[in-house]
DNA sequence: ACGAAATCTGGACAGTCGTCAAGACTTTCT
DNA sequence: AGAAAGTCTTGACGACTGTCCAGATTTCGT
């Protein structure tokens, strides 16, 4: 509840009350009211989503440095005014958009990790998702990348950034000890350094690829392989 | 002589004459007003890089997205006015910082190429330099990231920036390639790759360093020692 | 159907941005 | 010393930014 209470609500509205934690007494039957409450509050945070999806869309498009909120609301059926109406400030909308990022993104090689069977198995189907991942969402991830260096600079983003960074280690590393349980080895790297070389693998090959590299996501592909293989 | 001929002289300036190519024939003896030319260039190409030094505080500072040019000139010892006659604009100024980053930080440890002795020496010396370059050089690389990732959402900087890292990844090839004559095992790896995983661990402990992690250098440096290893 | 609350619009604001130009100051040449 | 070229300062401009607000519009409980 305390994405409602950030946003700047004109009136005193009912995000602010139920906010306040003012719900009624475990055990005790809801009321209308609280029932009203409750829709309203959905419907308010459903709109913020909304609006943070049109901010994620300008941004991966523009980069951190050129979106504004103008931009962000053509993108969207409103008008610019109504983002000071869910979000409290720019910095409001934007860590919400980093967080809501979150979501889609660091569960994504999860289901591989539950169906392969084997190491060639998930070192093959791995390899291929980290490639189609890059073709498909290379701009989502050109504005991830973006983001996390603007918390090299900017103390405000660093905390949600570094959980992030911080779940996409944990998710590669899922993928990694599960390919050392099949194999059967040790792996000598640490969770941390493991991350730190696919993603300097992915981050390269993004590179190639908005420079007009079509080969970027194949080589992507067999250099996970690669390193894979070196465990 | 193209620096000087993307100023915006005011006035019609000895560079413009420069850099149309009007020195004299070779073998004929320069004239006083060639050796005046050439002085002034000089001097105009100094003046220009003490102020992409200035530019380049403000933006390792700031970040790109926060650095204006009177942000810019406040660093230096002159007023907001003056970047305009010594640039054309602002892409100007900050391509031509770009290039002047290159020159500083393509060659850094060429030194230890060409001094180690032995496989141990170059990996404990190139460890340890890596490790050194981001204690002391942290707030210039976030700006190289900065840049890096400036040239995914924006075609001016591109060229430069792939020019840059493929200097940097031939740098990183010769310390690779040295370390593979001393211990006479063939890599693997293209220098792609071995530059993608060198940079994605730096790119990370950079991250970790900024957020306080102390250990980030450390980390750093072992697993440097531990990636050479797995060659 | 009516009134109140929630939602949304569009304009205004103060500030900052890149850019430009008029003129003052400095250096250099004759 | 005087003229010319080069260099730098200062102030202005239009455009754009985040923010705020008065009021129009819509939604919703009664």
């Amino acid at each position: 509840m305390t994405d409602a209470d950030q946003a700047a609500a004109v009136t005193v509205s009912v995000h602010g009350s139920a906010a306040a934690g003012l719900a009624p007494a475990s055990g005790v039957a809801e009321t209308n009211r609280d029932r009203v409450s409750r829709r309203q509050v959905d419907k308010f945070s459903e709109r913020r989503a909304q609006l943070a999806g049109a901010a994620l869309q300008t941004l991966a498009e523009l980069g951190y440095a050129r979106t504004s909120l103008r931009e962000i609301a053509q993108n969207s059926q409103f008008s610019h005014g109504v983002l000071h109406y869910y979000f409290s400030d720019k910095e409001d909308l934007i860590t919400h958009c980093v967080r809501q990022y979150e979501a889609a993104c660091v569960t994504r090689y999860d289901e591989i990790v539950a169906t392969a069977g084997s190491a060639e198995e998930l070192k093959g189907e791995f390899s291929a998702a980290m490639a189609q991942t890059l073709r498909t969402d290379a701009p989502m991830h050109r504005l991830w990348y973006d983001l996390r260096n603007q918390s090299l600079f900017e103390e405000s983003f660093r905390t949600d950034v570094l959980e992030i960074n911080q779940r996409r280690e944990e998710m590669i590393w899922r993928v990694i000890s599960r390919y050392a349980e099949f194999t059967g080895i040790t792996v000598a790297l640490s969770p941390s350094a493991a991350y730190a070389i696919l993603d300097g693998l992915f981050q390269q090959a993004l590179l190639h690829l908005l420079a007009g590299h079509d080969e970027a996501a194949e080589d992507l592909r067999s250099n996970v392989v690669g390193v894979l293989d070196s465990l």
